[in-house]
DNA sequence: TAGCTCAACTAACAATCGTTAGTTTTGGCA
DNA sequence: TGCCAAAACTAACGATTGTTAGTTGAGCTA
């Protein structure tokens, strides 16, 4: 009934889920990292399903909000997708663990929850795709399938987490940096 | 101890695995799409543990292969890059269960298993980095933060398996065409 | 045809799962 | 200080898990 209570226990989901999966935790081990008992996490809430779905629904909203936001500012392509990754670049670096847990373990919803995640990713991935084709339609963009770059831009940028959470070796701000620059300007100098 | 019949059975394995999830999957569950019992499983395998690791380090050995074959070529980087998306691809369309189980459940290995992965890994990834660095010094790639490269390049193609799954209505011909233009060519018109 | 081997079967095990019911402890407020 | 609610606890449930032991039947070979 505590809501910082249930915060926490969330939280503490949420990185137990990233590292081991949500099926491979049980309700036995998150009480352990919170040094309770298993059925007292039952004052809290309602199910481990009720965990998963606050957890991957929480994020899915936070990147729906954000692209509506962008969507239809009067900015340039370039700008809207360096917007983009701006805010991939922040809500990994914010909740890294509820990251993780979105992108592996969404598929273990149940069915309600599970429509309402693929609902919001794909309302995500239309607006994004929207984005892409007013910038071939202006000539802004490089001519090539749409579904490819809508599908290697997102798959970088959705699994950010990956990698970051091993190099924190690369400072953020060269991250901020260079991110945009390879996935907007390529890797191959155009006069080699 | 038919060797045929275990191969069926990893088969089905891999592709319930990519379905729902290593854990998500009984023994139970994978008899059942064979048409037979849980128990006569184990006529054929040692235990669950070893279907995971046979599917994990097969694919694991196939890139590893196709690198330490392509590495020291003499081509420029360009084409060893084009070389390594077009395996990536192939491997993708030959062995999406397996890839997918790869890198959704390699980390439900067992220790001996776990170690054997990431040390393919490790060594697969270093290779793509030292092909990455030579392109830098030969002048041949743009100058941006090698580690973001080696991960947005890696990611893209380890992911293709997601896309590709749902999307049959991108034909084969022009992702073999548009991805290498896509990763190494860049999206934003350089006049732009 | 007799015998053997492989691959299926039934039955059961110990362990663990998410969850519930009922009870005790704790800590803040009257 | 005594009360009350919040949050912990113990104990247990029915279901499901991976796996083993022992058995049966089918098909090939001698």
């Amino acid at each position: 009934m505590n809501p910082n209570r249930k915060q926490e226990i969330i939280n503490t989901a949420a990185f137990l889920f990233k590292e081991k999966g949500f099926n491979a935790v049980s309700m036995r081990d998150l009480a352990g990292h919170l040094h309770i008992k298993a059925a007292s996490l039952y004052n809290h809430i309602s199910s481990k399903q009720e965990i998963l779905a606050v957890i991957v629904l929480q994020i899915a909203e936070e990147f729906t909000a954000h692209i509506n936001l962008i969507y239809p500012e009067d900015l340039s392509t370039t700008e809207k997708l360096e917007a983009i990754i701006q805010n991939h670049i922040a809500i990994t670096l914010k909740y890294t663990n509820e990251l993780a847990c979105m992108n592996n373990d969404w598929m273990h919803l149940e069915a309600n929850s599970k429509n309402e995640y693929r609902r919001l990713l794909n309302a995500y991935e239309a607006k994004f795709r929207a984005i892409l084709q007013e910038g071939k339609d202006k000539g802004e963009v490089e001519d090539v399938d749409l579904e490819i770059v809508v599908f290697s831009f997102l798959t970088t940028l959705r699994t950010l987490y990956v990698w970051y959470a091993k190099k924190s070796s690369v400072e953020v701000e060269t991250l901020k940096k260079d991110l945009p620059k390879a996935l907007l300007h390529g890797l191959i100098l155009k006069d080699s």
